[in-house]
DNA sequence: GCTAGAACGACAACCATTCTCATACTTGGG
DNA sequence: CCCAAGTATGAGAATGGTTGTCGTTCTAGC
């Protein structure tokens, strides 16, 4: 059950999500927060995430690469990943805040939505230079 | 290079997910492929499965649990996943193919697009009921 | 048939994440 | 102020999907 003692917790990753530029993978997290007086295991970093994630504070997307990147969820942004050389550029489209797309169906089936990725995986540019020349 | 042997691979392992309702991992179509006259290593499946996504024919999708999914590309079909119970329904919500995203500042930044995913992370229901009387 | 190069597969290695469990802390009584 | 019960913590082990290794097998061209 949620305690004051784990909002104490909460706060200063909570702070180091907001701190940070683009996403941050929860090893890099516990890394950071070895530097400061907050110092926190692991386990419990990973613990503190899947809260903050539940309270829809903060947002999580797993790479190609197979870890999980997290952000503050108000920080609405996508990305185009290369499934060749996993190389990762910030999108400048989202189909929720555009407006284009309605939430109407899903909160009707009774679930409560949190928070949503969109991702578009193709070639670079210079992995498609690469396949024309070089092939793989 | 790909050679006519390397499509020899190909075709029975898409045959599969084109037999398969949704997604597949590739540990499950390892299995699956071991009942058949086509079995391979789980290596070659993973290989196989690369080439596949690369050459725009598969699209694959991570699972909260860590686990990749894959289904053909053609299959446009998106995800509600709950944050706490890891349920997953399809989502009938496509912002390329509703049209009402362009994809054009993708392209023109050189990128070829070969599939996208679009997923919404939230609490299921049940979750919610569970919230309120048990409390996680 | 022979050779060079590619593909294969069994198994080891990797690594992010989760689990375990003994210890430390918090809180509400007494 | 002290205690007991219930939580939270963290070091390290365990897990498990994926990728790397490397000797063997296959293919293509001659």
């Amino acid at each position: 059950m949620a305690s004051a003692n784990t909002f104490l917790r909460q706060q200063p990753l909570l702070q180091l999500l907001q701190q940070t530029d683009g996403e941050i993978s929860a090893q890099e997290l516990h890394q950071r927060l070895r530097a400061t007086r907050h110092r926190a295991g692991l386990a419990t970093v990973y613990r503190v995430l899947k809260q903050l994630q539940q309270a829809g504070i903060v947002r999580c997307r797993k790479l190609p690469s197979g870890e999980a990147v997290y952000a503050p969820v108000d920080r609405d942004e996508h990305h185009l990943t290369c499934v060749q050389c996993g190389h990762i550029q910030t999108l400048p489209l989202c189909p929720i805040s555009s407006g284009s797309l309605g939430l109407g169906v899903v909160v009707m089936q009774g679930f409560r939505p949190l928070f949503h990725t969109f991702e578009i995986h193709g070639l670079c540019r210079r992995c498609q230079q690469n396949e024309i020349s070089g092939n793989v």
